[in-house]
DNA sequence: TAGATTGTTAATCGATTAACAATC
DNA sequence: TAGATTGTTAATCGATTAACAATC
């Protein structure tokens, strides 16, 4: 089942903004929402919202709006969080231990099954309900459950060979967390979580705003994009 | 000091990738570094790396490349990763104290003055050399200290109030981990960063990649995006 | 010099925005 | 019905890619 549909990348990044907020208007009662109600609340304007809508459903109701229950359900299959993806983490440092225990993770199917540590005095414990394994056992493991999502949360200098373990164990999608750029074969996908990065670039906002006034300029920060929505 | 200098923000995103890069090079022992292995060590492509850094430097040098050491003073300049910026950080959950110990951030001039929660039994303690403090103080912290940077790690549901107390304080920049999409003011920026959001689009992924093969298709996914490469 | 690589212009590509007839 | 809002097309906008003369 699911529809190879195509999407382009950016519209594919708003979904899930989308989708939050339905969740959102539905704990507050609401039945339908307009895509220019849904703009605001996702930070997107309304035209955009209907034609990465349309991507994915056309059964908005014009004078109407999208019938929440029904776009959010929608939502959700066509992202892939009605069934879980099982996935292993591997590295048990703060960040490890932050992501697996992540609340807002468990309404989006991820069922971190293991983690794993190179740290001896970590390995026998538990993350949040998750084992702590030796990173000697991890192709063992992700071969013998068919796991194919890998998070990395370890140090820069580890991700490359822990990666390459992944994928020569059959993992296709990596969630990278150290701040490199791996090189991984054509038909793996990485998402690279690079906080740093993110960092940087509000960094630059500041320095541009300077110390003091919010005068002019500055437009070459304002924007949408992707998931981050900056408002300058 | 500090050019005003435009930039498209596709470039400004993929900008800390360069520095970082250019880092891994210096401590390689390189000296020069062309826009071809660049970019295949970021994840771009050479013509893209050239206009980019062209944005903000002209010094490369035809037949030799760019000489690292300049280039990466340069782009921290440019980035404002050379003076230090203060920040608080609110909510000193799981995902707080990750941040607030994250070492990567060391080089990227972020410096947590303090951390707040609205946990009693927390509060009074410290985290990673920050005192926690009572979310009561947060208001008169930033202002008598000139805060302008928030980062934002509390549940949903307390993130606009916690912004909105930032705001009106002085703070200019929000880096948001809360699922939310915060309403602010023309004048501030906030970045979203919001992790399962960028889950989904991996797990779409691997639901469109379906539970075998690796065959055709599979080119909606595929693409570069700021500071996320993919490769599909 | 010959080979490599830059900075920059032109061509391509794709995404956003505007507009509006169709429809609830 | 009148007002609101959709789905979709056309127009605009901006970013990426290709190409190449200039230059080390």
């Amino acid at each position: 089942m699911a529809g190879l549909v195509s999407i382009p990348r950016p519209s594919l990044e708003r979904l899930p903004v989308y989708y939050r907020v339905l969740l959102q208007c539905r704990d507050a009662g609401m039945q339908y929402v307009s895509s220019k109600e849904l703009g605001k609340r996702a930070g997107f304007d309304n035209a955009q919202v209907r034609k990465d809508l349309n991507h994915i459903w056309s059964g908005g109701r014009p004078g109407l709006g999208y019938e929440i229950d029904k776009l959010a359900a929608c939502l959700a299959d066509f992202l892939g969080l009605c069934n879980a993806t099982d996935a292993v983490l591997v590295g048990a440092g703060r960040l490890g231990t932050a992501l697996a225990g992540y609340p807002g993770f468990a309404g989006y199917g991820l069922n971190i099954v293991a983690v794993f540590d190179a740290d001896p005095a970590k390995i026998g414990g538990t993350l949040c309900a998750s084992p702590i394994l030796p990173a000697t056992k991890l192709a063992n493991l992700i071969e013998r459950l068919g796991i194919r999502m890998g998070i990395i949360t370890v140090p820069a200098q580890s991700a490359q060979a822990i990666a390459d373990t992944m994928i020569a164990a059959g993992v296709r999608a990596i969630w990278n967390f150290a701040p490199i750029c791996l090189q991984v074969p054509e038909n793996v996908l990485v998402r690279n979580e690079d906080l740093a990065a993110g960092l940087a670039t509000l960094s630059y906002y500041l320095k541009e705003k300077g110390p003091v006034s919010d005068s002019a300029k500055g437009e070459s920060v304002v924007g949408q994009s992707d998931t981050q929505a900056f408002h300058g």
